[in-house]
DNA sequence: TGTCAAAACATTGTCTGACAAAGATTGCAT
DNA sequence: ATGCAATCTTTGTCAGACAATGTTTTGACA
């Protein structure tokens, strides 16, 4: 028996096990390959043609698998270029599927989701964060101001500094939530409300906020945030009304 | 031109309009029928064959788009049985796939989301319950410590108690979001740590809860909210530890 | 006539094979 | 080297078949 035969063997879907269906065997089969060759994100995954010789199930059973990580977010896919990772993945990860309704109440909705988490994330990061990465939150706010005085799209700038602070929570799932809720509006109106840039008012208010973190001030930190967010309210309000009228 | 036949083009999915992926155009004439049938939850979905006639696409791309919302927890399929909806769905429904990493500091981790959540849903409902609302979260508040006394498993009525004071909000996605994060992890230990009842001692701090918000109290709704996710937070850490040793 | 088991049917699950569509790569001419 | 065309690779869609498993109907028997 050669080595690739014993690989193969190992790979393939246990039919045994499968006391659910072929398609859960058939998601644990690839999660396991993923592991086992350290398949990390922005990865390609081996072709489904590969995938379905090497686990022993036909092409269709694993398009079924990859199709549920797709709506998931956890994998793209592209006509000719193959399936990239796009989150990580392991046979410890769940998901948790929030369905929501889109209204008008919406947006306003979720930024109310969003204030408590935001605020906690501040606190979070004054208390807990490192030395390395109070300097990066520093850092990340002197270029969001740099890009804001320069007149250009600061919004990429906003994301890496708050990214900053969600890591330094020490807490992973607050960066994910808030991003994936955010990811969420993002998909659907490119910029809200037609071109306009919420919350300019708030970047000159985003220094007192990296000093606090970095001070470890928590609750100027959370002061700071919750006067942030209620700027941004207050603009996604004022935008919504003057979008209905 | 017969009625069925009229009826039929106008499901057509559009191939037009596919400047996405096909894919999202099947989903998008699904949902149409959907809506056009009133296919409300619980109700059972045409047979793949009848939609891939229907939308005059093949049955393959059919499975691939219901198997999408089946990930994301819309509808269950079954052999034999067919594709029943399990939530609701329309145009104006959006998808929040969260990922999140399984391992020993998930339920800490958790946690510290759901305390803002919690605190902040205990603070909206003081200032924002009605009337009724409020009897309704005292009622629940009366059956659970009355359950408690009875040395009864108390979880369901706990559950029910809380779910009062997120419907209180008037904003649905706190009590959405809070769930499925309990949901998620009910799934994967059916009771957490054995049959430990974790929290046990909060329950009679749940009539002062109750009452801060029937009396409007925000300050002593969410001072109160939050000693008793300390104590759970506690509960849960000892657990772990006795655990590990 | 009522009840229960078996047969027939309906519906999802999986497989095979084929072609289309579009990105990635290669090789050639300049 | 560079740009472009041909070729290859990979995902997307289709068609048809059979398997697995609920659901409904039928029919025998008490």
């Amino acid at each position: 028996m050669t080595i690739s035969e014993a690989s193969r063997i190992q790979e393939q879907v246990d039919p045994a096990g499968a006391r659910r269906n072929r398609d859960s065997a058939v998601v644990d089969a690839i999660i396991a390959l993923i592991e086992r060759e350290g398949i990390g994100i922005g990865d390609r995954l081996p072709p489904e043609i590969e995938l379905a010789e090497r686990l022993g199930v036909s092409r269709s059973s694993i398009r079924e698998a990859i199709k549920s990580w797709q709506s998931l977010g956890i994998v793209t896919r592209n006509k000719g270029a193959g399936t990239r990772l796009s989150a990580e993945i392991s046979s410890r990860s769940i998901h948790l599927p929030l369905t929501l309704k889109l209204e008008a109440e919406s947006l306003i909705r979720t930024h109310a989701v969003r204030r408590p988490l935001e605020i906690e994330a501040s606190r979070l990061a004054a208390r807990n964060a490192s030395t390395q990465e109070r300097k990066v939150i520093l850092a990340r706010m002197a270029e969001l101001i740099a890009v804001f005085e320069a007149a250009e799209d600061w919004r990429p700038a906003d994301h890496r500094f708050h990214a900053a602070i969600h890591d330094a929570t020490g807490n992973p799932l607050f960066g994910q939530i808030i991003w994936q809720i955010h990811h969420a509006f993002h998909d659907i109106y490119d910029t809200p409300f037609g071109k306009a840039h919420l919350g300019a008012a708030t970047i000159p208010l985003h220094r007192p906020l990296a000093e606090a973190i970095a001070a470890g001030d928590e609750t100027r930190a959370a002061a700071v945030t919750a006067e942030i967010l209620d700027i941004v309210e207050a603009d996604v309000r004022r935008e919504m009304e003057g979008g209905d009228a």
